[in-house]
DNA sequence: GGATTTAAACCGACCGGACGGTACAGTTGT
DNA sequence: ACAACTGTACCGTCCGGTCGGTTTAAATCC
């Protein structure tokens, strides 16, 4: 009598599976935080947004922690397609798709990294899977590299990049961006 | 009959000026924050963990909202307290002073941050007063130097060391920590 | 091939509880 | 005594979650 989604903490990657539903409640949930923030993530505000009822919501997503853990498996799982769209021989690899991976979140200003927020707002736990991700990707590129120092603060800046889009901070204007931006690509091709 | 805090989003910086309630209150939540995430500070549990009632807390605090001001406000007036501590002439000075900052929030593990992921889950607005704040800083950082990309890339490093600290997310070891800190160190020396 | 069954998808009224906030009656320091 | 402060009972609201019912469409039966 469930539904599709396991809403387990340990739930598997595919969240998008049956294409509609659960991708435009996940898409409403992350459309009201962006626009109120992460703490007007009610059920009944996402039933609303997603033009279903509450029912509905929890139809697909049995509990709220349901919810927010899809929200991240979403993110996640969009990060990974992303990394594995790149060439598959660049040397530091997996540094490149991180940045590309926070640069399309922000050209397409689909904010996938609303998910950590609302996740670390409800329960810290629930960054454990990105946790692990962010372990394994960061023990690859400090051993692709040999300046792992210069690697782990292209790392750090990506990752700032990325809270200073999401909490609207002031990033210096669009043209030092723009610079920066490129700049962190040189470094990257730099670091072997 | 209302008290020391005005609780308005324009509130001035002093916070602690009566040394003990207010004070107290505000750790609790932050200690509430760390512990279980910021969507778990109410007012009831603020007054459990300061040892006061709910009312107590209230008196202090009339609002919620006023609350998490009054967080954001204590982050931001520690954070310029530590920056007029250094050096005055040091040339990027800014830049070296929002480093120390999060090292010494790392350090004491008393995480102010904390303040800015409270905010954005209430309310978007309340980080305006940070934004200001930043704003003004980055303006400084990139005209005390020549290398404006190289200081906003350690501007964003820090950032990321400051989210990545608050999230719990992967370091890549506390030797790499450090290597990376006093690499981050030389950059901003370096840079006039 | 029309009627019946089954199951997925969804609806919306409802419940218990927690939340933010108010009112007011203490209590304490001076 | 008086102001500063604290404690607590309480109110209206909203939230997460349950549950019985409705729709839709495919499967099954005869």
């Amino acid at each position: 009598m469930q539904a599709k989604v396991s809403g387990d903490v340990k739930a598997s990657g595919q969240t998008g599976v049956s294409g509609n539903a659960s991708a435009r409640i996940l898409e409403a949930a992350r459309a009201i935080a962006t626009r109120e923030g992460v703490g007007k993530i009610t059920i009944q505000a996402v039933a609303r947004e997603a033009r279903l009822s509450k029912g509905g919501v929890l139809y697909n997503f049995p509990t709220k922690q349901a919810l927010l853990c899809g929200l991240m498996d979403q993110m996640l799982s969009e990060h990974r397609k992303i990394m594995t769209r790149l060439p598959e021989q660049h040397p530091v690899r997996t540094l490149r798709g991180h940045l590309e991976t926070v640069l399309q979140s922000q050209d397409t200003c689909d904010d996938l990294s609303m998910a950590i927020l609302a996740a670390a707002a409800s329960d810290p736990r629930l960054l454990d899977p990105l946790r692990a991700d962010l372990t394994g990707d960061l023990e690859r590129i400090l051993t692709d590299t040999r300046d792992a120092e210069a690697a782990m603060i292209v790392v750090l800046a990506i990752q700032g990049l990325r809270f200073q889009r999401l909490l609207d901070l002031p990033d210096g204007g669009a043209d030092v961006k723009k610079r920066v931006i490129a700049r962190l690509r040189t470094m990257i091709d730099e670091l072997e």
